[in-house]
DNA sequence: AAATAAAAGGACAAAAATATCTTTTTTTAT
DNA sequence: ATAAAAAAAGATATTTTTGTCCTTTTATTT
């Protein structure tokens, strides 16, 4: 399972990816307003994914939070490994010391398959596309009111 | 994810299967020993389980933890329910606070047909079902050394 | 009946995750 | 230049999870 502070991440940038850009920049507090996340952790972790260059900010005066377009070219898995330990995705879902294609735990039939099908959706949706799924599905809640 | 909790009390329960029964009890130090799990953080664990009837416990010499007839009858669902709160597997997977069939996050289609899966399977296999199956691997194991 | 061995129970400690607060630095706008 | 606004950095606090220790209870064996 992903740690709050990776989930807090996502929805983050995800809000970023609609409500802001290199113009309109947005605030750690605002966001955390926006989403309802602790403000002063989610400043935190926004920090980290600075660092990391997965997202952008300005200092000063109307800066804040934002994507460039190579930001948007990070995937999802990006944003999780700046923040978990992602070698935790090849922990045996039961906690067994041996679990693998030859003695397999009760369960690894079900989760090895979705484990790797999982990182590799994670590693290749990009922020973008995201984004534009986001836009599209905006469109059609509007269309449909 | 489960938590380390509940993935020693599996651990436990499943060593029980083949190296207990109602005439050999194993302490939780003898257990914790075997698995290399922390003693008394099992014990605890182990008085949970005890304390729900998922295993079986007699005190005084001569005691320890077994499984009963009845026991046997326990899925891995009843062990990783009577320690951890189940209800998490309930939250959408990257944390998102509207996430379903209308509104999916990205991972949805892929994530909740597994959890259906992980959580019937979870609640389908009891413990006497994996005790055979172990007792099985083992007789394979044994004949093809 | 007494001694003993083991679970049960409770209090405590350490570590990790989550959350908060304060100070410093940097950038922008005035 | 100065002030202000915001991120960055660092220190601290709280909560949860994990891990340890000590005492009490209970069953078994002698």
């Amino acid at each position: 399972m992903l740690s709050k502070a990776s989930k807090y991440a996502i929805t983050a940038v995800l809000y970023l990816t609609n409500s802001s850009n290199k113009q309109h920049k947005l605030g750690s507090k605002q966001i955390a307003k926006a989403l309802d996340i602790p403000a002063p952790f989610l400043a935190k972790t926004l920090q980290e994914l600075t660092k990391k260059k997965i997202i952008s900010s300005v200092k000063g005066p109307n800066g804040g939070f934002y994507l460039s377009k190579e930001n948007e070219n990070n995937t999802l898995f990006d944003i999780i490994a700046c923040i978990d330990d992602v070698e935790k995705f090849n922990d045996c879902y039961l906690g067994q010391f041996e679990c693998n294609e030859d003695k397999p735990c009760v369960v690894h039939h079900l989760y090895f398959p979705f484990k790797n099908e999982l990182i590799n959706k994670l590693k290749t949706k990009t922020i973008l596309e995201m984004s534009n799924e986001y836009a599209h599905n905006n469109n059609l809640t509007q269309i449909l009111k």
